[in-house]
DNA sequence: GCGCTGACTCCCC
DNA sequence: AGGGGAGCCAGCG
């Protein structure tokens, strides 16, 4: 068996996944950053889509990942409760919610 | 198979 | 602070 195609892109969805698992608490990612250690360059938007698509059963820390430069990419109700979720941990989330990537950052390495 | 859409991002004005 | 354009590419009609 040569590949299977679809078993590629499940391998990529699987590593969106597992990145977004490795966000530690009290800390946040970007999707563009997410999308780098996911081994997809460039694909911000694939980590987005991905999210959206998430069950919430998977029980993943979707609200530690951020649009760049620390918004939330939610609005409304949704971005309320993300906003909830990441204070609940520590993150200071300002009004308009934006969070300090300076000082919440995550750094793959550590 | 083509075209539009989008939990994105970067760049320029 | 706000707006336009381009690049990316999977999903859906």
């Amino acid at each position: 068996m040569a590949r299977a195609p679809e078993r590629d892109r499940d391998a990529a969805w699987q590593r969106i996944y597992a990145t977004v698992d490795s966000i530690p608490r009290g800390r946040v990612g970007t999707y563009g950053q997410v999308a780098v250690e996911a081994g997809l360059p460039r694909r911000a938007r694939m980590v987005g889509r991905a999210l959206r698509e998430l069950p919430p059963a998977m029980g993943l820390p979707w609200f530690r990942v951020l649009s760049a430069g620390g918004r939330i990419a939610l609005e409304g109700a949704a971005a309320r409760r993300q906003a909830a979720l990441l204070r609940k941990e520590g993150v200071r989330v300002s009004g308009s919610g934006r969070v300090d990537l300076a000082v919440f950052g995550w750094s793959p390495e550590e």
